[in-house]
DNA sequence: TTCGTAAAATTGGTCACACCAATATTGCGG
DNA sequence: CCGCAATATTGGTGTGACCAATTTTACGAA
């Protein structure tokens, strides 16, 4: 375990030390001058090694008080937490919706022909050296991009990951995708359509329809399988999202 | 631009003259101590600044070579896009408008209880520890909490970072902020009263009203002051934004 | 005793200076 | 022109100091 630099070490140092739950959540660790002692490294190296901590969001250090150990429960390495299928299929079918109200008076024409191909894509009538996965991706990232806020393809841009980052996700989803192909088919062209026709109202409806068949198709592939962690979830997710439903 | 830590203000700064190309993906930029002679600030200050912005996978840090920036395609992770503040408030309303939504028919009342509480702490009739601008946040971010869906609470409160992190939205929000806090209020309160009576469409208009004025109001600063760069991304938005109002 | 406030201690923030180690550059000899 | 050693540059670490924000302690008033 020995690091190039010194406050690698010590981060890591002190990194065991909150995961052995020497330092729980919410706590405050020693200060800087008592972990140089414990450490024997200078003050300068916690410091630093404090302040990498603190950029990757593991503590936060409040001026003239100390630093204090974050809850990092639910967050993954790369930053994002990481999330059950249900509750991710439906923030995307409530967000991805309104993107698509969003660019639907505004989208281009080659944004347009893009889709139309990633959708060919897809299907197999195109051959490329993309994947149908990767089509899809960039099906519903070009949606986002025709917004041209930056904010909203950020935020699904990371929601995409979150999907391909969870192993748990991996799994259930391509239980669901290996059944679905031509449902899916039809309800990409379905979005095109609304946008095509400069139809946000369309849009909205299609993208949300287009997920809420997922979390259907979630369900049902919750309850062959044996995923008990994924079925105790739907349990929740079902009644709400019914709820959500029944708005529109 | 006044950031906490001296660290923080000048690894701002080097970011800035990363995405505006004065230091391309690639090269290496000047060394610790002519960094710190042009901003004015020690050595240590760069230095901090540096791992900070390695730590964010920004910058590679070589032993006796320099500081090298990398390519930011792979960022996204823990560092938050930079983004002006009408595409920032539209995202705003369209997600927080559908958290509100999804939030009303399963909302506690314990959470409404918290939610009163912070209007009146915003209003001033009860005084705490706590700032106008974080019962704000706090407001906003227990409606998403009240989803019950851990992506929209990331996801809203990731924006929140990007509004508290930017520095130029700070002194556009700022001086919106001074003069809209009867409105505010109004707002908040028919936000709450939405949620009360567990009525998600409501709670969308309600909170969809609430950043629409915020827009409104933006745009009237942008034209009062003169924050050139906000004046031409205004008329961007402007035309966008009516035309998402028209769909309700 | 209880409470509020001022003094003292603690803790993070910043700085200047010094020295070491790794890397780049220079320059000399062949 | 090439190879290699001397030199310069750059990041890494340490020490000590002082400032500012915060917390704790102590003391005096009610």
């Amino acid at each position: 375990m020995v690091e190039k630099r010194l406050y690698h070490s010590v981060a890591n140092q002190i990194l065991e030390l909150i995961d052995s739950g020497v330092f729980p959540t919410g706590s405050r660790l020693p200060g800087e001058r008592d972990l140089a002692t414990k450490f024997g490294v200078s003050r300068v190296a916690v410091r630093e090694a404090e302040i990498a901590l603190q950029a990757q969001g593991r503590i936060e250090i409040k001026i003239g008080s100390g630093a204090y150990v974050l809850d990092a429960s639910n967050k993954a390495l790369n930053g994002l937490p990481k999330v059950g299928p249900f509750e991710l299929t439906e923030a995307r079918a409530l967000f991805e919706a309104e993107s698509a109200a969003l660019a639907a008076p505004i989208i281009t024409d080659e944004a347009i022909a893009e889709l139309e191909k990633y959708i060919n894509i897809m299907s197999g009538e195109v051959v490329t050296d993309m994947s149908a996965d990767e089509a899809d991706e960039a099906f519903h990232m070009r949606i986002a991009q025709s917004t041209n806020n930056h904010v909203i393809i950020f935020v699904i841009g990371n929601m995409w990951k979150m999907r391909t980052e969870a192993a748990e996700l991996q799994t259930v989803y391509k239980s669901v995708c290996d059944k679905d192909g031509s449902h899916r088919q039809d309800e990409h062209t379905a979005i095109l359509n609304a946008l095509r026709n400069r139809d946000p109202s369309a849009a909205r409806a299609a993208m949300r329809a287009h997920f809420t068949r997922m979390i259907e198709a979630l369900l049902v592939a919750s309850e062959e399988a044996a995923y008990e962690e994924v079925k105790r979830k739907a349990s929740e997710s079902r009644s709400r999202f019914t709820l959500t439903q029944q708005l529109h």
